[in-house]
DNA sequence: TTAACACATGAATAGCTGTTCAGGTATCTA
DNA sequence: TAGATACCTGAACAGCTATTCATGTGTTAA
């Protein structure tokens, strides 16, 4: 099965001169840290498919309404979903599309055959 | 100042078909996991410069060498780096180029004006 | 106004993670 | 062989994280 492979999947532009310094280690580390919970990626998928307000979202990835609120803050502290009040409401929905570049580069890793 | 973006960067197929599953989620928040520690980034930035054994490593991050090895356990299992035996040394070295899309494209995140 | 609803938030706690420390194995050198 | 070197590993512990629980705020309905 071919997968959409179409172009440029190798303009690979090496990202570092030198070893990452603290801080710029501690950012990445901090957004990857983000996506490191599985609820959360639930939360995103979710949220990929269609904006939802909270209650429906803590039902629909089987969450209570704290915890899903929680964990919405910092999704939203990363500027990774959109927050939109609607009365007492508030509808919330995947802010850009890096989420989606991410999830297919680790999962091409992951699938990738055992050795190299 | 112009970013090198030559092509290609929106053909977005659409990632997720319904609400990511249990274990689908936590495979993914486990390979995030792995690059969620400021220490491993750096690791993973120095190897990228040039394949290293441990000792040295460990000097050019400024970790202790005990703490180095449990961290390339880590990302040995991950499957991020390669490990290769000589003598009494081992050489390790980055395995291959996902880590470089995962940083740019955080950093395209990170780096994204406030409101979208 | 009162009650119900939707969501956010602070504190507390249980579980996870990364480091250190103390060893252990394998390899090389004298 | 003995000692030094390079690396690995298990246990322990300190710090972090995600949930629950109780409560608070703002909005709508009666």
């Amino acid at each position: 099965m071919e997968t959409s492979k179409v172009c440029c999947e190798e303009h690979s532009v090496f990202p570092f001169e030198q070893v990452l310094s603290q801080e710029q280690a501690q950012r990445m580390a901090e957004f990857f840290g983000v996506l490191s919970d599985s609820n959360r990626w639930r939360i995103l998928s979710a949220l990929a498919l269609q904006s939802m307000r909270v209650r429906d979202l803590a039902a629909k990835v089987a969450m209570s309404e704290s915890a899903v609120s929680h964990q919405l803050r910092i999704l939203r502290t990363m500027r990774l979903v959109r927050y939109e009040k609607q009365g007492r409401n508030v509808l919330y929905s995947l802010k850009d599309s890096h989420i989606f570049n991410l999830y297919r580069e680790a999962l091409e890793h992951i699938n990738e055959p055992p050795d190299d």
